[in-house]
DNA sequence: AGCACGCCGACT
DNA sequence: GTCGGCGTGCTC
């Protein structure tokens, strides 16, 4: 006889046995069991409670089955389009279900497991226990039930001490899961139906009662604040059973502006082109995807603003995203003042609390509109009817945790779901998605004009092998240290851009030739002045400055390349007045300080502002009339095939930083290879000739658009067992392909990654250029499922943003 | 990944 | 004889 079963994803699983379990659910929760539901259930041998999320339910023979423990959840979670969003990631991006409810849900709203121990009332033999244990059961005896956690940090000892004391009988264990953040509800209280006994009543009692007939409920802050008594009279009445109290939920708000008036929005004639052709995109009733193609300043948000008008109008959902929050407090601002409580945020910035509440506030329609970075994609919003990517090329779409996907395709995705409009937009689109608009494959609109008719800036190159043969060894060329003069001169600001944070990027021994090298990884150390010690900018590893070569003792350490630090010092040196603002991973630690910065630069407290590429986007200051860039190296970038995009786009919008108000700008780029095609074409703002270009690279050494490309890596805590079993997945590769020859792919490698060694794990990895198709996919699934050699993992990344 | 089962060596 | 080492195989 068929029963009632729910399919459910398990957490903790791994890539090998990551699928769905099918459980009976008992008759107590019959009706509360559904799909979205996250669950316990048994799992293993030891039926160890585990987490999980009801994918399916369906029926089915319960012989060999076991049964749900309890539900997490009593609504739904996750929508069904949100469940088949869990498969379509799984399937694409080789995570597991887990990994991809993970990264829909709030870090707020995930539930951890705890262990709980109380003392067994029934066990006999106390005296044998030892010292440690005495006390610790003789704890618990006293104390009703205890958090593993809080048992550790009492007596100092470990897990597997209490599991012991538990496998002995004189523990109990209990195993419950718990929400990290709590609900944030506030305390209310309304008129109790059936109380008559008001002649009873104090005074003061009687004026809350007074305000409770007006208002029939009200938060004891409320009533404290408007009758002027204390909470404590209210307590009376609880007492008396004369009001009820309950606790309601409130949002811990993040939204701070209120509405401004709606000012009414006015279009350039080719603003109003490229909107009208959007709005009839939109109101298609098929899925549509669109690219608005404009060059910096020209007005992308008026275009944005009027859209997201319409489409809330419609009380359609909207998810806007950006590639990094604190980089676009403009278009925050901008945002929150016309759309106020309309909008709920997501990025890494707010506490877990707000972000659960922003959450919550999406999911149950209070919210339209979803604002944030890439992790915006997964809002809840209801009726979908607008996704908008700004700067869509940047590579900060790309998650390069598990689930490994990018921003773009889960757009695409959920555009399909809900037949709405993805709208993407860029100064310097990827060139995927401007091959895509060439093709008619999707829609273009562009921009060609700048807002008011600001002149781009005059740019131009100079050349810095020449400069250094003329004796001049500092960051600053001559020519761009009289563009300095003359804009402080003028009481204007400059932006400054070098792309290597830290002091020094290279330490060595020029007598041994030892170069200073992270132990757990391999890549030199950066030497660092604010804390006089060397670091590794990929595992946070630091140590003190040696005085002399570890290998050969030698005295004379020689500290070489340029950092964001040392160019700091050399422009105080060269330029004693100006005030000058650092900003670089260092120097914004602090949560707010970014945004607190730039509001200062705004504001006109500096002059110069010197940074990485975090200086390079979306910022707005009209005073800014000079921009130089301190290297421009396609080595700026690792070595990929999108260095020469990431560099061309990162100039074009650095040198877009000048002359955005009333004064013409200029543009300084320092370089070894002036006459390099990429510099020039940057210098001119030309994407188009630059795409030309660039696609006509990626024909001929086929990457993408051409293809994709997968990286299939190994760690391993040993060189030897990394190698074995990277091996052992490319002969499957091999195998898998033989057998279905129409699986075209280009196999390079296996071979040690490009940083071969990081926090102290093996890394190998091969890369295939291949078409991410059904087929490709079901070569790949048997690849990664062969046995593996004894700590080895394995993953897969689609299309990574670097290599 | 855990967890149990299983099959070999050094202890009261 | 048995306690426990960690190799192996499975997880509804």
């Amino acid at each position: 006889m068929d029963c009632a079963v729910a399919f459910v994803a398990l957490e903790g699983a791994t890539m090998t046995f990551d699928k769905l379990y099918t459980y009976v659910i008992p008759p107590d929760l019959l009706k509360s069991a559904v799909s979205g539901c996250r669950v316990m259930v048994p799992f293993g041998r030891g039926n160890t409670k585990r987490q999980g999320i009801i994918v399916r339910v369906g029926k089915s023979d319960p012989k060999g089955l076991k049964s749900l423990y309890s539900l997490i959840d009593t609504i739904p979670i996750l929508s069904e389009e949100m469940l088949s969003l869990c498969e379509f990631l799984k399937e694409r991006t080789f995570c597991t279900y887990y990994d991809a409810v993970r990264a829909m849900l709030p870090a707020g709203l995930t539930h951890r497991i705890e262990n709980y121990y109380s003392a067994n009332k029934e066990f006999a033999d106390v005296s044998l226990l030892s010292k440690d244990e005495k006390d610790i059961y003789l704890y618990l005896s006293n104390n009703l039930e205890k958090s593993q956690t809080d048992i550790i940090k009492i007596f100092g000892i470990t897990p597997e001490f209490l599991k012991n004391m538990a496998e002995k009988g004189a523990l109990l264990l209990n195993v419950e899961t718990k929400q990290k953040i709590k609900d944030a509800t506030q305390k209310c209280v309304a008129l109790a139906d059936n109380f008559d006994n008001i002649s009873k009543l104090t005074p003061r009692q009687k004026e809350v009662i007074e305000l409770l007939c007006d208002v029939g409920s009200a938060s004891v802050k409320e009533i404290c604040y408007f009758t002027g008594v204390t909470a404590s009279v209210i307590e009376g009445l609880i007492k008396k059973g004369a009001v009820v109290s309950f606790n309601k939920p409130v949002y811990r708000s993040v939204n701070k502006n209120t509405v401004s008036k709606k000012s009414e929005i006015i279009l350039t004639d080719e603003q109003k082109k490229a909107f009208e052709g959007l709005e009839a995109l939109y109101e298609l009733p098929d899925p549509k995807t669109a690219l608005l193609y404009g060059v910096t300043g020209s007005g992308k948000t008026q275009v944005f603003l009027k859209l997201v008008d319409k489409a809330v109008e419609e009380n359609k959902g909207v998810i806007v995203m950006v590639p990094e929050i604190s980089l676009t407090p403009q278009l925050l601002s901008v945002f929150s003042a016309r759309y106020g409580d309309k909008i709920a945020l997501f990025h890494s910035g707010l506490s877990l609390g707000q972000r659960m509440d922003e959450y919550k506030r999406v999911k149950e329609g209070k919210a339209l509109i979803a604002l944030g970075t890439r992790s915006a994609v997964f809002a809840p919003v209801r009726n979908l009817g607008l996704i908008i990517m700004d700067e869509e090329q940047e590579h900060t779409y790309k998650s390069e945790q598990s689930p490994r996907f990018h921003a773009r395709d889960i757009s695409a995705f959920r555009v399909k779901q809900s037949s709405a409009l993805l709208l993407l937009a860029s100064a310097t689109p990827s060139v995927e998605t401007f091959t895509k608009a060439k093709s008619g494959k999707i829609s273009i609109f562009t921009l060609k004009n700048r807002y008011g008719n600001a002149l781009l800036p005059e740019v131009e190159t100079v050349d810095m092998t020449k400069e250094i043969k003329d004796g001049n060894k500092s960051v600053v060329s001559r020519r761009l240290y009289d563009a300095v003069c003359e804009t402080l001169d003028d009481g204007k600001q400059a932006i400054l851009l070098l792309n290597r944070r830290g002091h020094n990027t290279y330490i060595s021994c020029p007598s041994c030739g030892n170069v200073a090298v992270c132990p757990h990884c391999s890549i030199s150390l950066t030497y660092h002045s604010a804390n006089n010690r060397m670091m590794c900018h990929y595992c946070g590893y630091s140590e003190t400055v040696a005085d002399k070569c570890p290998e050969c003792g030698g005295e004379h350490i020689k500290y070489s390349g340029v950092g964001t630090q040392k160019a700091e010092e050399e422009l105080r040196a060269l330029f004693p007045n100006a005030r000058i603002l650092r900003l670089d991973a260092d120097s914004t630690m602090a949560k707010d300080s970014y945004a607190n910065y730039l509001k200062d630069f705004g504001e006109g407290k500096y002059d110069i502002l010197l940074g990485t590429q975090m200086v390079a986007k979306g910022l707005d200051f009209p005073s800014v009339t000079l921009v130089g860039v301190l290297g421009a190296d396609n080595a700026m970038f690792s070595e990929d095939f999108r260095s020469f995009e990431r560099t061309f786009s990162l100039l074009t919008q650095v040198v877009g930083r000048a002359g955005r108000g009333e004064n013409a700008g200029r543009a300084i780029i320092q370089t070894a290879d002036p006459f390099s095609d990429l510099i020039q074409k940057a210098q001119n703002q030309d994407y188009d000739s630059f795409y030309n270009d660039e696609i006509l690279n990626r024909k001929m050494r086929v990457f993408p658009p051409y293809c994709d490309i997968c990286v299939v890596s190994v760690r391993s805590i040993s060189r030897e067992n990394g190698e074995k079993s990277i091996n052992l997945i490319f002969e499957e590769i091999k195998k898998q392909i033989e057998k279905n020859d129409s699986v075209k792919v280009i196999i390079l490698g296996p071979s040690p990654a490009s940083i071969p060694k990081v926090n102290n794990r093996y890394r190998y990895q091969m890369i295939i250029k291949c078409k991410n198709n059904k087929e490709f996919r079901a070569v790949l699934k048997e690849a990664v499922a062969v046995k593996l050699v004894a700590d080895s993992t394995v993953s897969v990344d689609f299309n990574p943003e670097s290599m």
